[in-house]
DNA sequence: GATTATAATGCAAACGATTACATTTCTAAG
DNA sequence: CTTAGAAATGTAATCGTTTGCATTATAATC
């Protein structure tokens, strides 16, 4: 112990300059092969590891990057950060995960806290509050990718799924299997993601010339328990022969109702969700499912955000942002 | 940009010295409150935030703590992954996270990160190699507090499920309830937990004399691809009427294999696992577990691990290591 | 042996905060 | 009006690296 190693405490063991050990480090030309294994022997045998803190500091990079995504509970967002992770880590940089659980008030405190610490990049999926902030950290040259989510009116790379044209398609496709009274329990309107998959919802049953009924669509807020109770609600309440649910965590609290109501699927009712849990294939029968390239979602907006971290010509990236829309595509098993 | 804002720039527009500045970021007496206004007002227009690696260096602590899990992927780490981020960013510590996939190189690694990006300490699932490492960092000041596993002769507080005695108490159980030929998917003999687990199989047995057949033990390695495997090989090979699977992941795996093969539980088989899954109660029939207290178990540790951060006799807390055993508990539903 | 190129090393100034210590300003008592 | 103590502020060293520039050693050329 005697006092913590630094640089310089090699260089004297090694009876070098700490400018020798520096090169060392970071594997410069221009140092003597038995020089450089004299000091290498004695890193080994002190375990001595290059202060980071010391030297983000005058690199002015910290080879990190910050994530902030709802909450890493959810298979969706673990999945994002996994893959994020898996990216990163390949380019060495290390990952600063956040829960922001879509809370304006977290998601500011995450954002700063990322800001003070100087991350080299950030991946988001925002709540849609702290614009300002957001704007302010993009024009001081931090680069942002949206992801799963996008903000009107914030220039910056985002990376989204199809949501729209994905709710659109497999609500048509049930329409076309006969289905009539199609219940629909979405997510909060002020969301991204809920507001894309109800607007599909609504333009499949418009162009089908189906009636829209509001009392067969509930609001929900993504969580499992307000699946649960919109679920047992509509069951109780409404007659109806579909249901189709906004996201997996409403779903699997659904599906939890429905079970406990004893009601038999497909036979007295239709069963679709937006996203895909892993309990997908395991019940009987099968969920027909909307799932998403979670994964490529995670994996393209870390490439987006290595793509402006590593740039080559500043100038030119950052006038042209770019917006990848991923498909989500319907996967049709025996709940309908 | 103009030039990155720093304290100097602010301490300038202020027309005051960094050290005030500084003193009005910290919030010490002693700054008449006139010139914190003037300060404060300066950081908001600016958007100023302090950089916290520059802070950092001078005071040789970093606000951050380290875990290595194995896959945030996996329901049960990306609990503890969660706890332990609740708990740290209540005391204003962020989080890095990390997934060593047990793989002793990735963990190698990590350890490396975190020690090179000094974090004040670390949380890690340990896949028991890199002893020497660990001691050594445990040596050099850097709190660590095992989870869920754990390495002889690693002196460092540990917080584990009691692992043995649960898979006892359940298989006793099942035992009771009439089964007699009892297969049972271990994890790797080599991991704590599978250890663990597979013990307590063995001995409820030999205390109920009935005969170990090692032809209904399969030895996997807890994902979900070796549980169905494993699964499958023995539905068709062997006379059993009970399984028993050594985690969730492979729990899933089996139940499809068993779904598959179109084998009724609990008629045919019963069905049970250590761990509990988000399906367990969705599927029909619902799933008998070993449930553990994962909140528990991360939020415990990162407790834990603040003891010693924010340690204030430092010899006395030392000396004693602290090993925590949480409960797992059996939870009885429709498989057996 | 002198000259020159190149390899190898060292010196010291950053990086941006914090903080011990010094100094100035204020307040109130004598 | 002094003076002492407290309040408010400033000066400069420090944290542990990296790196531009200067210097020295070595090798190659004439």
């Amino acid at each position: 112990m005697n006092g913590k190693l630094n640089i310089e405490k090699i260089a004297k063991r090694a009876g070098v300059s700490t400018a020798t050990v520096s090169r060392v480090l970071n594997n410069y030309p221009y140092v003597k092969e038995e020089t450089r294994s004299k000091v290498l022997k004695i890193i080994e045998k002190t375990n001595y590891r290059v202060n980071a803190i010391a030297r983000n500091l005058r690199r002015k990079k910290t080879q990190s990057i910050g994530v902030i995504i709802s909450n890493v509970l959810s298979p969706f967002y673990s999945k994002i950060a996994k893959a994020v992770e898996d990216v990163a880590i390949n380019k060495n940089y290390s990952t600063i995960l956040c829960n922001g659980g879509d809370n304006p008030d977290k998601e500011y405190q995450y954002l700063k806290l990322l800001h003070e610490n100087r991350v080299d990049g950030i991946i988001i999926s925002p709540t849609g509050k702290n614009i300002d902030y957001i704007n302010f950290l993009i024009s001081a040259g931090i680069p942002i990718v949206f992801i799963d989510r996008y903000i009107d009116g914030v220039d910056c790379d985002a990376v989204i799924v199809n949501n729209f044209e994905a709710s659109y398609n497999a609500v048509n496709h049930v329409i076309n299997k006969g289905y009539k009274k199609i219940a629909f329990i979405s997510g909060p309107l002020d969301r991204f993601t809920g507001r894309e998959r109800y607007r599909g919802y609504i333009k499949a049953l418009e162009d089908n010339s189906i009636k829209i009924d509001e009392n067969i669509i509930r609001y929900g807020d993504f969580t499992l328990e307000s699946g649960f109770n919109h679920c047992k609600d509509l069951l109780e309440n409404e007659d109806i022969d579909m249901i189709y649910i906004a996201n997996s965590d409403m779903g699997t609290g659904a599906f939890q109702a429905i079970r406990k109501k004893g009601i038999k699927v497909p036979k007295d009712l239709g069963f679709m969700m937006f996203d895909e849990p892993n309990w997908a294939t395991l019940v009987e029968p099968s969920i027909t499912t909307i799932s998403q390239p979670v994964f490529t979602l995670g994996s393209t907006a870390c490439d987006l955000l290595f793509r402006r971290i590593l740039r080559g010509d500043r100038d030119q990236i950052d006038k042209n942002t770019v917006k990848i829309s991923l498909d989500a595509k319907l996967i049709v098993r025996k709940s309908i």
